[in-house]
This record gives structure tokens, C-alpha cells and sequence, in this order.
DNA sequence: ATGGCTACTCCTAGTAGA
């Protein structure tokens, strides 16, 4: 018997869907992940670049705004079993989560909010989102099943994962309370699939537009990969396509890319 | 020391991102 190939299953937040669509078509051809989960796409689900995404191999399953946040799922064969937003989103709610079945696994894409300043109203959704996310976990969703949750938590892990953490501390993206509430996710019963494999630090997935900050080094690790056990012990590789971010009119984002066996 | 770039829209200024 024939061992099935190795999944690859990647997130991007591509910071628009369409201002990036050369860039994401050529991507795709180049690194032909099986799944790909996305995040900002800005573009309501009529507009979603759907033919080329098509043309390239790629069935698409889409839940977007117009403007902001927006997610969606790829894939070379029909995901199915989907669920756009959380059950206690309300009506025109932000559009942040995407979930699907693909390959026998169940991929969960995710645009965290921001969270803007500490102690704001959109620090207090960020947090509250995430404890959505979690009761949406505990009612619907099996840690003992093959599942992922990938996407743009923004939030830093742990010291690690930022350039200069002394001068983040405190900061968006890196208090405590997000940290914890990432933490509340691993509680229900999944593992930071990069840190399976990797331990030092300087491992980033963001760098800011200005000051020349991916040039720098200037980055945090804010896109992740958070595998089940089970799934964890299939996951070989987690890597960051950090090539991606150079080159003309990237998006603020690298892809990350889960290999799964 | 510096909100320094990018993308969006009710578009050429304001908002948001992280």
C-alpha cells in the first residue's frame, strides 16, 4: 500500500484578496498547497476573485465584507461541512471565521480582531471574541478530531515571537490577556504547531509597512497553526514563507504552511 | 524621538491595520 501524500495546508493573511491577486496566483503555482485559509480579503462574497482562484485549481469557499476582515478557504478538492461566523455572531457581524472539512480534516480559518489600544472598546471585542471562539469549541467542535484552527490571532505567544519585547510588553498583541486568552484555545485542547518542531525565537509572520521594518528584522509571530493532538502527531513541518514578503507590493503578512502525513 | 506604509471608501482625507 501506497501511503497517502503528505497534506500541505497554508494561511495568509494577504491584506486584500484582490490588491494581491497577481501575487496569490503566482504563489499558489509555486508552492500548490493542497488547502489554503485566508484572511482580509476586503471584498464582499459576489466580488471574491472566484474564476482565477478557479483557473488556477482551486475551489473556494468565501465569507466577506466589504472593506474589512473577510476569510476563506481553498482547496483542490470541494471543502465541505462549512460554517461561516460564530453562533452568537450578530446580524452584520465582522467576518472572521470560515470552517471547513477538506482531506478528512477539519480546517478552521480565523482573522482575530486587532484589538486597536489596550483598554479600547475593539480590545475588549478582541477578548470577547476570543472567549466566543473558545464556547464555539466546547459546543461544537472534537479535540479528538483531526482539527486545526489556522489564521491571524494577533497575538504574540511569548517573548519569542517579538523583535524587541521589552518595548512590546504591555502592548497590543502582546498583554497578557491575549496571551491568555490564545492560552484558552490550547486549554480546549490544541498545540502551537510551529513550536513542535522549533524553539528559538526570531521566527516571524508580520512586519510592519513602515520604516522599513521587515528589512530590520522588525517582525512578531501572530499566524499560527493550532493542531489537535491527534493532528499534531501527523503534523511534519510548520514552515513561514518568509521569501514572500519581499518583492513588490507584498502583503504585511507572510504564509505560513502545515505539513500534515 | 518620529504612525515612517498600504488599502480601503461615501475617494484625493479619513480610517484601519498591528
Amino acid at each position: 500500500m501506497t501511503p497517502p501524500a503528505p497534506l500541505r495546508i497554508a494561511t495568509w493573511n494577504v491584506n486584500s484578496v484582490r490588491a494581491r491577486l497577481a501575487r496569490v496566483l503566482a504563489w499558489l503555482e509555486r508552492q500548490r498547497p493542497d488547502i489554503v485559509c485566508l484572511q482580509e480579503t476586503k471584498v464582499v462574497d459576489d466580488d471574491f476573485p472566484a474564476a482565477e482562484i478557479a483557473a488556477a485549481g482551486y475551489r473556494a469557499v468565501v465569507f466577506g465584507q466589504k472593506t474589512y476582515n473577510g476569510v476563506a478557504i481553498l482547496a483542490r478538492e470541494e471543502p465541505v461541512d462549512v460554517v461561516r461566523g460564530l453562533p452568537d455572531d450578530g446580524p452584520g457581524a465582522e467576518r472572521r471565521l470560515i470552517a471547513a472539512t477538506v482531506g478528512g480534516v477539519r480546517v478552521v480559518g480565523v482573522y482575530a480582531p486587532n484589538g486597536g489600544e489596550v483598554g479600547s472598546d475593539k480590545y475588549a471585542f478582541k477578548l470577547d471574541w476570543y472567549r466566543r471562539l473558545r464556547a464555539w469549541l466546547d459546543a461544537a467542535c472534537d479535540p479528538a478530531a483531526a482539527l486545526l484552527i489556522c489564521g491571524d490571532f494577533n497575538v504574540a505567544p511569548d517573548d519569542r515571537d517579538v523583535y524587541d519585547p521589552v518595548a512590546w510588553r504591555g502592548q497590543t498583541l502582546c498583554t497578557d490577556a491575549e496571551r491568555e486568552a490564545l492560552a484558552g484555545l490550547a486549554a480546549w485542547g490544541v498545540v502551537d504547531g510551529l513550536r513542535l518542531h522549533r524553539q528559538e525565537g526570531g521566527l516571524y509572520t508580520w512586519w510592519d509597512y513602515r520604516a522599513g521594518a521587515f528589512h530590520r528584522g522588525w517582525g512578531l509571530r501572530i499566524d499560527h497553526f493550532l493542531l489537535t493532538h491527534p493532528l499534531a502527531a501527523r503534523c511534519t513541518a510548520v514552515d513561514i514563507d518568509r521569501d514572500e514578503r519581499k518583492g513588490d507590493k507584498p502583503s504585511d503578512h507572510a504564509p505560513v504552511i502545515a505539513t500534515v502525513g
